[in-house]
DNA sequence: TTGTTTTTTCAACAAATGTTCATTAATTAC
DNA sequence: GTAATTAATGAACATTTGTTGAAAAAACAA
């Protein structure tokens, strides 16, 4: 697991801090979050955020560099009640490999549910680049410690089926998202398992150990 | 990590207009590349812009509205060679699915490796949002028109699957420009292969409701 | 070539951005 | 409580941005 603390229930980003730098950066981000629900977010400037929030311009630029980094933080704040959801116990699941993987999967899909507001707003707006880079980290980080005791096909390059994994789950949550999330948390979770014990059927010919065959080689410039 | 460019078929944002406009397009967006090489796409500005690209601030704003205007159709351009590469016949590999994944994997990883330095950079400059989904959105296209001929496991929620499907591969190809380019294509479009053939192994227990698919021992061919 | 069309330039401009600093106000540590 | 810190304010400022219109230059079509 990751090295994060995540002891307290409130992000590390308005705990233990000034209270006025907490009231500040709060209001903010509400009017940050409140501004993206109207209009796009490349549309909204400084000078609304700090008319919104009722703030001096500088107090703004005091705690951040630009209106990325403003939302970039609510999206940490977000995360920490990912990795802190997931902390939750489930040990009594040791050794049993898919129950695991179930249990990972429904975390992260409740996770996901219980802020779809904000998951659905960040993922229309567009508006920050490196969030999923962010959250597939996390859930790398995640699926990774369930794959640790399972023994994989010996061929595979672990850190690439990281990726694969990770990035997976969130093309699954944004078609979640994109169906207005119209399914359970469950149902996601079932249908993941269901990739990943699944194979394709059918013909199941012409593998000869991932080398490939020379005829269907593309052009090479 | 190739640097090789390889502007070969021209892209229809550069093609069939007036040279003028083609002219200032392409300063525009080779001065846009260059300054992404040395800092943050943030932190370049439209003066920089035109300033590089020598020419008139007022040029810039008749052809895009902003610079992520500019970059996307850098990016359309890219996604445009994407297509075409795939579209590269590949027609004796009618029926046998899994040479067609493989063909299907094997060219869009070529495409990458082909514009290794251009993916390279959006990603790790973080500048459009967009992109992941926009060159998924053509995985998916494409991972679909694979599948449809396939028999897949009728319990597998088929839209949900292509976005499982695809932002998978994108999940590889990060961790590929990550470890900078260090496989080949044939390499990555392998280990693809592996991950969809392959199960997890080890104990599989607690999978009621279904029978265990005989032959389900990963790839022992 | 000629005339027509379109792009680009140039200069100017209002508006917005990002910075600054002395002053005021709130919070914390003691 | 008091003193020491630290944040927030207000107002000013240079810079950058996005827009404009007339004049020049370039491309196109015949």
């Amino acid at each position: 697991m990751p090295g994060t603390p995540a002891e307290s229930a409130m992000p590390d980003s308005l705990s233990s801090i000034d209270r006025r730098i907490r009231r500040s950066k709060k209001a903010l981000k509400e009017t940050l979050i409140a501004l993206m629900r109207e209009r796009d977010f490349k549309d909204i400037s400084i000078t609304d955020l700090v008319r919104g929030a009722d703030l001096n311009r500088g107090t703004f630029y005091k705690h951040y560099r630009d209106k990325e980094e403003l939302l970039a933080e609510a999206v940490d704040d977000t995360m920490t009640d990912l990795i802190a959801s997931y902390r939750e116990p489930y040990r009594h699941a040791d050794s049993l490999d898919i129950r695991k993987l179930t249990a990972s999967g429904i975390k992260i899909f409740e996770h996901v549910h219980r802020h779809a507001a904000f998951y659905a707003l960040i993922v229309e707006s567009r508006a920050l680049p490196g969030f999923p880079d962010r959250i597939c980290a996390v859930i790398k980080e995640l699926s990774l410690h369930d794959l640790e005791t399972a023994e994989l096909n010996p061929r595979i390059d672990r850190a690439l089926f990281a990726g694969y994994q990770a990035y997976a789950i969130w093309g699954m949550i944004l078609e979640w998202i994109k169906g207005s999330f119209a399914h359970s948390p469950d149902y996601m979770a079932s249908q993941l398992l269901e990739y990943i014990r699944s194979r394709l059927e059918g013909p199941d010919v012409v593998y000869r150990s991932g080398r490939r065959d020379p005829d269907a080689r593309a052009s090479t410039d």
